[in-house]
DNA sequence: CGTCGAATTGAAGTAATTCAAACTGTGTGG
DNA sequence: CCACACAGTTTGAATTACTTCAATTCGACG
């Protein structure tokens, strides 16, 4: 895990997310730090007093049941600003999907200089959540998975046609609510159907955007 | 549906609630409003330029799919304030549960005024959000259930045994993901179980606290 | 007391889960 | 370079939690 100083954020704005999307930028200075895959960032209960941009990789936002039941809050994709907290205690812990590099930086800081920038964050996270409340409480599987396809993409960083799923089935699962089985099967179905093309497990093509779209109202 | 000047905010604080869900108050100046039941407050695409605080009665936040599926994305109680929006359009809209009453202020003048408050007021509405997509991604209908019955009595004014249930169970199956049947028989069978005393269909009395708690883990 | 909307209860159906097995692809050591 | 191992994924069959459809009951209000 290297740490080393780093000038404003070198990440480069997606230019085909919609202005609305992203107001202003967070901007962070900060140290660098690394995750393995699966390492966590912060956990559940801990004092959150930094805050977090992705340079590269993804990270995940978790939420867990006693059980172990768990559930991915949001995923976070380069430039994407986290670990803000209305309190002082995490309410949920972030782990690096696959390997991924972070800004950190200390809230403090942050909020005094960026208050506005913050705050519109804080809303478009907000409207994002309550997005997938809507998911999880009224879509059907297919839905979901579809849903997510379409989100990814508009996220996603050029227009190719070919996008590359950054997260395991079982991470789409925990997202979406669904089990690793019913996601692997709303795929293929999707894929008989005509709709995708899987290419390998990891890279998607979406066809028929217009049906793909309808299929979320 | 009258409208009146008001001076400042007329509602009492609850004192139940942790200080830290409550950072600081935010205070709107302007007109209440009154809606009858089931009245729209405001609509999904209409343009965010005002924000509310609810005086008296309950209002619901609705999502709805194109085919009338609903999600309600929260409910807001005397004292919360609502309707701020990341961008200009209304992602949700707005009803009265029953008869409410509201103070109407522009977003803008509040914004200016009061922007720690209002930012804090998005990161609690964000988490308490994340919470529920916990609920509506991995819990059970009878988890389901008791997690609204706590969120219901922490929000809820005094440390009565008894709480009102201030929606219909039509409005507890679409904030809860469910059908109307299912929140039904979940609650005679958590009754039977001897965890709540229903008392018409209104009025809940919680029994055994701690076991309901670890319902929810 | 009768009416009407809301809530409850019952029975049948189904989408998604669970459990189990087979497959795929990627990295490793012989 | 091939064979093996293993984690992740896909597929299948059986089960189940929740939904859907259909009555029935409750409770507020004229």
């Amino acid at each position: 895990m290297q740490a080393e100083r780093l000038a404003v954020t070198p990440v480069p704005v997606r230019s085909d997310r919609p202005q609305a999307e992203r107001p202003e930028e967070v901007k962070l200075i900060g140290v660098a730090r690394s995750f393995a895959r699966d390492q966590e960032i912060y956990g559940q209960g801990e004092d959150a007093e930094l805050v977090y941009k992705v340079v590269s990789g993804v990270v995940r936002e978790v939420r867990m049941l006693a059980d172990g039941r768990r559930q991915i809050v949001d995923f976070r994709f380069p430039g994407d600003v986290f670990g803000v907290e209305p309190g002082a205690a995490r309410q949920a812990s972030a782990e690096a999907v696959g390997e991924a590099t972070v800004i950190v930086a200390r809230r403090s800081g942050v909020v005094a200089e960026q208050p506005q920038a913050l705050w519109r964050l804080a809303l478009s996270d907000l409207a994002r959540s309550q997005n997938h409340a809507l998911t999880l409480g009224r879509r059907t599987a297919s839905e979901r998975v579809v849903a997510f396809l379409l989100d990814l993409e508009e996220r996603h960083d050029a227009g190719e046609a070919m996008i590359e799923l950054p997260v395991s089935r079982q991470d789409m699962a925990d997202y979406l609510g669904l089990t690793i089985e019913t996601v692997s099967r709303t795929l293929t179905q999707l894929q008989h159907e005509g709709l995708i093309q899987l290419q390998g497990c990891r890279q998607v093509r979406l066809a028929r955007r217009q049906t793909l779209c309808e299929l979320c109202e």
